[in-house]
DNA sequence: ACATTCCTGACTAAATTGGTCAAGTATAGA
DNA sequence: TCTATACTTGACCAATTTAGTCAGGAATGT
């Protein structure tokens, strides 16, 4: 089980985002710089955010990026979605009766997978921007 | 954020042992052709749980495999462990002081993501294959 | 002897990841 | 109006991981 890059980046982005844009727009290149990820990379990912209303863009000569909501309405599962960062623990489709493996019954271990999932999901349900750029601001003091 | 199949088998096979090795060793062949996981693979991984000591093997004709330990005393962690099925969130090295992308101080996001692999854990940790297949049998009910 | 089953290492096809590259379009400011 | 900056979009790709397969061997019960 692990977290792909382009969750965790499109989390770390949305932080720096959060931190800077209040004044002025946050250009890529400045995300990128200061957080160590790909230009070309974060494009893709903020087209994704983009169409998923978390980030509006303005274009030109000191455009940038922006956030379409307040940190706190800003939740980990919201920023997943929009990347595609889904939480699959399950093998089969949950929808159909069928089973992984193609048998007519689900296994032993479909229902144990579905908690886990849900067990994951709410925290990402939790978890606010703003409580990240929260708990790292204590964390200096 | 994704189970592997290794995993899942592991769990799925550990659970059709349990059922099933009171009377007799359980060969893979079983568990191959009940749980629909191909023979080669369940060999592999069987390989690995038994050098973690949680199952014990017996050759020859009528031979298997049989639990090592009282299914509530064998946790979900302790399989995923055995199988090199780890939960792996941050990107860098935890001992290290360095962060991602090389720089001098953990990022922004370095310790939601502990916080969350510890969230996980904590499922693995309080689930035992007993709970597993209680479950089980209360759903046929 | 021989069938069954565990044991082990080597190999591989397919999918996924984490990008790069190229070619735009829109806008602000000189 | 020209140009630099920055967003937009699609195509492409190398490396890694996953989920196996294959081939052979070693132990043991009948
Ligand atoms: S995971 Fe759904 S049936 Fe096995
Ligand atoms: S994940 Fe540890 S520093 Fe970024």
């Amino acid at each position: 089980m692990k977290l792909t890059s382009k969750g965790r980046y499109a989390v770390m982005a949305l932080a720096d985002l959060a931190q800077f844009d209040s004044i002025n727009p946050v250009s890529l290149r400045d995300i990128s710089l200061r957080q160590g990820i790909s230009l070309d990379y974060l494009e893709q990912i903020f087209l994704k955010l983009k169409k998923n209303q978390i980030v509006k863009s303005i274009r030109g000569t000191h455009g940038g990026y922006v956030l379409s909501k307040k940190p706190n309405e800003i939740k980990l599962n919201n920023i997943f979605y929009a990347v595609d960062e889904k939480v699959k623990t399950v093998q089969c489709k949950k929808e159909s009766k069928k089973g992984c493996n193609g048998k007519a019954t689900k296994c032993v271990t479909h229902n144990l997978w579905d908690e886990l999932e849900t067990h994951i999901n709410s925290f990402f349900e939790k978890k606010s921007l703003e409580d990240l750029l929260k708990e790292n601001i204590e964390r200096r003091i």
